[in-house]
DNA sequence: AACAATGGCAACCGCCACAAT
DNA sequence: TATTGTGGCGGTTGCCATTGT
């Protein structure tokens, strides 16, 4: 009753930090009503551990806190608080909030940029394209490993419904998320991305099959390595695979 | 110059886990 | 064992600045 909402002033501010210093913070129920704050424990507590710790770390994130933030999220999903942990001086809102307002993005570019170079299907005559039709009625295209990987799991299970909150997880899943290079960190596609041969061809069965020459043994993209053997597999035919 | 659309960010909300009683 | 209080977490909202038309 009567707390006050919204953002804080400074003075309300200063008031919070003074009595943080000078008594700590045991009890945050407790606490606004001892420093004489017009505002709930939860608000005061908000407003401390995001913005007035003395240990919170402000202005842009590096490049390697950004990079931090995309392997552990990698890792550990949407959980921020874990994640914050890992970054000294940087709050699990503010790390929630660079990934929904930067990174989600940069990572869709990034990873559109580089399905598109590695894009399937393939020219030579030892691919039998005709079965990967017949193998994917509804497409005649994959053009993605999570587009793929998501029609495969409807294949198992034709009766499962995918909402659009679904699709965007497969969109954002890391599953197939190779390791980041140089290029991610341009908000502008590169040349090589913009003149990708790929980019605007109309007969998609007609591109060529390539790995980026980024990719090296070891590195994750050997998960979707994997996957598309084993498409290769189940189409009945199988490219020559690179060496590495 | 005025208005609309968009993006960034601080703050709020609802839920959950856990400890105390 | 059930209830209550508290802190913490993730999702969402709303304000404000910036950009586009």
């Amino acid at each position: 009753m009567g707390l006050k909402k919204g953002p804080w002033s400074p003075e309300e501010d200063q008031i919070l930090v003074s009595h943080i210093q000078q008594y700590g913070h045991g009890n945050w129920r407790a606490l606004p009503k001892q420093a004489g704050l017009l505002r709930c424990g939860k608000s005061c507590r908000l407003r401390w551990t995001n913005y007035l710790r003395p240990d919170i770390k402000r202005g842009n994130f590096t490049r390697e806190e950004e990079e931090t933030i995309i392997n552990l999220h990698e890792m550990l999903g949407n959980r921020w608080s874990a994640i914050a942990a890992k970054i000294p001086g940087r709050t699990d809102n503010e790390i929630k909030n660079v990934w929904h307002t930067h990174l989600k993005k940069k990572i869709k570019n990034y990873q559109s940029s580089q399905d598109s170079k590695r894009r399937t299907i393939i020219s030579t005559p030892k691919c039998d394209t005709k079965s990967l039709e017949n193998s994917n009625s509804e497409q005649n295209i994959v053009t993605s490993p999570q587009q793929c990987s998501s029609e495969m799991s409807s294949v198992t299970d034709p009766s499962m419904e995918k909402t659009s909150a679904k699709n965007e997880e497969m969109e954002y899943s890391s599953e197939y998320f190779p390791q980041i290079d140089e290029s991610f960190w341009s908000d502008e596609l590169s040349e090589e991305d913009a003149n990708c041969p790929d980019a605007n061809i109309e007969d998609k069965t007609q591109v060529q099959f390539t790995w980026p020459e980024s990719v090296e043994k070891g590195s994750k993209v050997d998960d979707s390595m994997d996957f598309w053997y084993n498409l290769f597999i189940r189409a009945g035919d199988m490219p020559d695979l690179p060496e590495f």
